[in-house]
RNA sequence: GGCCCCAUGGUCAAGCGGUUAAGACACCGCCCUUUCACGGCGGAAUCAGGGGUUCGAAUCCCCUUGGGGUCACCA
């Protein structure tokens, strides 16, 4: 039989890294076992759906570059996999459990509900619905109707057992019926059913084999059990995956600012897809050796369950970067080019040919962790005259500095050819005529011309600012 | 608070009863280099505490402590 998995966020916001991490999880073991991976919209809280936000799951999805067998835009034939569109089939089963008898409606008020918890609370207890609606008459139906009130669909949990599992990355969790809270919410009144319903049935019918999710959600699987067992259903497996944790210990808040955790936020300041898809790989599970970078086919061959983390862990920026980095160095200037563009602005590439442009990448390339980095980094080849830092500026103060200057100068005036073969002997002339050598005679230079003693090789700056540019900039700054 | 989960350097982590307790990021030195970076070499830094079990415990068990998750008509 082949193994199933499923990723299935709910559209209210933004691809997190978290959730990034569940679906990539998700999504190298079912690759892993030769499985399918499906992506399922569960979006049965129809308050908070955004517009728009499955379609950028999706795309954010596949830009890190995990890619589903089965779901809404390519369907499959376990649909749909969008939790709105299957409310038929979710009405089927309450129905079902309804003539079990283990499902019926509660007419119960928020407020009424949350008196109760409030008052279990104050007394120390466990907050637990009463069973109030359990045995309504039909008179008292009628009144409630009459009154206008809208029923919720409640689970009778009259289970008194306690619930067990094997978790897939924890081992045997076991839980007392009491914690369960009572007979639990199905169907809202509004009619959508409840994730733990929604989910239940969705899991079963599309025939997922193994549920591998955030440990939020253990809490709410021995409710799911119940489910199972009351629809005569053989539950899936069960995994549940420690959490990433923010800079303060605790699970990422989409609110907290202070660590930048949504997908397309890296994807903007030019992170790689295989970084970030490593990165993540690597947080909460490891294969065991020394490696580091692996690409998409090695994590598929390396993953397995056994191997991730029971643990929490913190999300690394600085690992990140450094891997990103990595990844950078590794690409040809050429690819990159296409994803630097968006950074820069018309008015710098204005005559710019894509050759000199990969060219200008490359220079700096292995210097930079993120490609936004670039513009402001590489920003003197776009102006005229760099204007010149405070260390340059002291450098091209010094008598010995503007030697070597108008030495060059001279040279760079009187060459006809300007390449790297031409150029070389070029700064021989000026260490003869100046006696100077090493930082002596190529700090004023790269100071006259790039504005700054620090920078990307001189030689290559040189030739790819051009001669005349060259000239422009070294008779800018001799006094 | 109840229930549940977790615990190796600052961080990611290897380790599954016998190791000088790997490796990486970050940090600090040094080297390479026309600068910055890259790279190389080296350094500092960890088994939360206490009990057991065992000839032997980071590894197994218990307790304590600490951290976290969850207690919705959110997922």
């Amino acid at each position: 039989m082949t193994v199933r998995l499923r990723y299935a966020p709910s559209p209210t916001g933004h691809l997190h890294i978290g959730g990034a991490r569940t679906a990539l999880f998700n999504y190298l073991y079912a690759k892993h076992m030769g499985g399918d991976f499906i992506l399922r919209i569960e979006d049965t809280d129809l308050e908070r759906n955004i517009d728009r936000a499955a379609d950028e799951f999706a795309k954010n999805l596949g830009w890190l570059g995990i890619v589903w067998d089965e779901g809404p835009d390519v369907g499959g034939k376990f649909g749909p996999y969008i939790s709105t569109e299957r409310l038929s089939i979710y009405e089927h089963y309450v129905e079902v459990l309804k003539e079990k008898g283990l499902a019926y409606h509660c007419y119960c008020s928020e407020e009424e509900i949350a008196a109760e918890r409030d008052a279990a609370m104050a007394k120390g207890e466990v907050p637990r619905y009463s069973g109030h609606c359990r045995h309504l008459t039909a008179t008292q139906i009628s009144e409630y109707e009459a009154m206008g009130r809208k029923p919720v669909v409640r689970f009778l949990a009259a289970n008194d057992q306690e619930l067990r599992f094997h978790d897939l990355i924890r081992g045997e969790l076991v839980f007392e019926p009491s914690g369960l809270g009572g007979d639990f919410v199905i169907v809202k009144s509004n009619g959508i059913p409840t994730y733990n319903f929604a989910c239940t049935i969705d899991d079963h019918l599309m025939e997922i084999t193994h549920v591998v999710r955030g440990e939020e959600h253990i809490s709410n699987t021995p409710r799911q059990l119940l489910l199972y067992q009351a629809l005569g259903w053989e539950p899936p497996h069960f995994g549940h995956v420690s959490l990433i944790l923010g800079p303060n210990g605790k699970k990422l808040s989409k609110r907290d600012e202070s660590i930048v955790q949504f997908v397309e936020q890296y994807r903007d300041m030019g992170y790689l897809p295989e970084a970030l898809f490593n990165y993540l790989a690597l947080l909460g599970w490891s294969p065991g050796g020394e490696q580091e970078f692996f690409n998409k086919d090695e994590l598929i061959a390396a993953f397995t369950l056994d191997r991730v983390h029971k643990s929490g862990a913190f999300f690394d920026a600085a690992r990140l970067s450094w891997m990103n980095s990595h990844y950078l160095k590794q690409q040809d200037a050429a690819n990159l080019l296409p994803l630097v563009q968006p950074l820069l602005t018309d008015d710098q590439v204005q005559g710019l040919s894509n050759e000199w442009l990969t060219e200008w990448i490359s220079l700096y390339q292995e210097k930079i962790s993120q490609l936004d980095e670039l513009p402001q980094m590489g920003a003197s080849f776009f102006v005229e005259i760099p204007k010149l830092d405070e260390e340059a500026n002291s450098m091209l103060n010094q008598e010995t500095a503007q030697q070597v200057v108008k030495s060059f100068h001279e040279q760079v005036k009187n060459t006809a050819l300007w390449t790297e073969e031409h150029i070389k002997p070029i700064f021989k002339t000026v260490q003869s005529e100046t006696g100077k050598k090493g930082k002596d005679l190529f700090m004023p230079i790269r100071a006259a011309v790039m504005g700054s003693l620090h920078g990307p090789d001189l030689h290559r700056s040189l030739i790819l600012l051009g001669q005349a540019r060259v000239l422009t900039r070294l008779e800018s700054v001799i006094k």
